[in-house]
DNA sequence: GTAGTCGGACTGTCAAAATA
DNA sequence: ATTTTGACAGTCCGACTACA
């Protein structure tokens, strides 16, 4: 059965491809468990995405905006209606008896488990597979300096992450499942939470001295970090630096 | 092969309702 | 005052179609 929140279908958007640094995190995180990792959202997709009803990104241009040659002018946020006020909602369900509400119907999860979300705990974390690779100026932008960052240092970012695929994977999981190649990159907005803990690194320029981002090359600096060089004045990708 | 469309499952937000 | 609930607004998965 196709699970909801599974990997992409091929044709669409960012589809599975050598260079597909796009693919569902909940895909790594819990095809191999059973349980399914909760899809995450962006505050705010843009126009773009919104209408053609596609993952969006915080970034401006966003990934899918990059990819088809949008410019920032055009990836902008959507609009958002505000929301009603002051209606009726009927009796809530009464709690059972003591103070405590009845508990989340989670699957009878653990207590334990009731605060993963944010600021994640390294131990259950991906990043426990996770090698810090580095970030696309594009979306660096968005993030604030790491708490470690000094003045007048150029600032690191992790925006991508080097993930090792489950031990199984590669193989089939049911016949006709295909994984995807065992190391891919995530993009960091996938663990937010987990950005902390790591140490920042720089990605440098390899030996074909490029880099590419959503499956172009990068005409930026592959030495990224965020110096006005590499950003323009709105902290965003010089449009130069964008294919077109 | 790529891009566009769309139904609907899913998620995040936040004010009303309930409780301490 | 604080916590909980649940409706609402929104995102985006996944299937499909159209086109080059």
């Amino acid at each position: 059965m196709a699970s909801p929140g599974g990997r992409n279908s091929g044709s669409d958007d960012l589809p599975d491809s050598p260079t597909n640094i796009y693919p569902p995190f909940s895909t790594v995180v819990s095809e191999s468990q059973s349980v399914r990792a909760k899809r995450m959202q962006v505050k705010n997709a843009c126009t773009k995405c919104q209408k053609a009803c596609k993952k969006c990104d915080q970034a401006r241009p966003c990934l899918r905006c990059v990819r088809y040659g949008y410019g920032v002018e055009e990836c902008l946020n959507s609009q958002r209606k505000e929301r009603r006020m002051g209606g009726k909602r009927g009796p809530y369900k009464k709690r059972n008896g003591k103070g405590k509400h009845i508990a989340h119907s989670d699957e009878g999860e653990p207590e334990s488990e009731s605060s993963p979300p944010p600021t994640g705990s390294p131990s259950t974390d991906p990043g426990a597979d996770l090698a810090p690779v580095g970030y696309t100026p594009a979306l660096c932008a968005q993030y604030p300096f790491l708490p470690s960052h000094k003045p007048g240092e150029p600032a690191y970012y992790h925006q991508f992450y080097l993930i090792t695929a489950p031990s199984n994977a590669g193989q089939e999981d049911e016949g006709t499942t295909a994984y995807p190649p065992p190391t891919q990159l995530f993009p960091a907005t996938f663990f937010p939470a987990y950005t902390p803990p790591y140490p920042s690194y720089v990605v440098h320029t390899g030996p074909e001295g490029q880099m590419t981002y959503a499956g172009m090359p990068y005409a930026g600096s592959a030495d990224v970090h965020a110096e006005p060089s590499v950003l323009d004045d709105d902290g965003r990708v010089p449009s130069a630096a964008r294919k077109k």
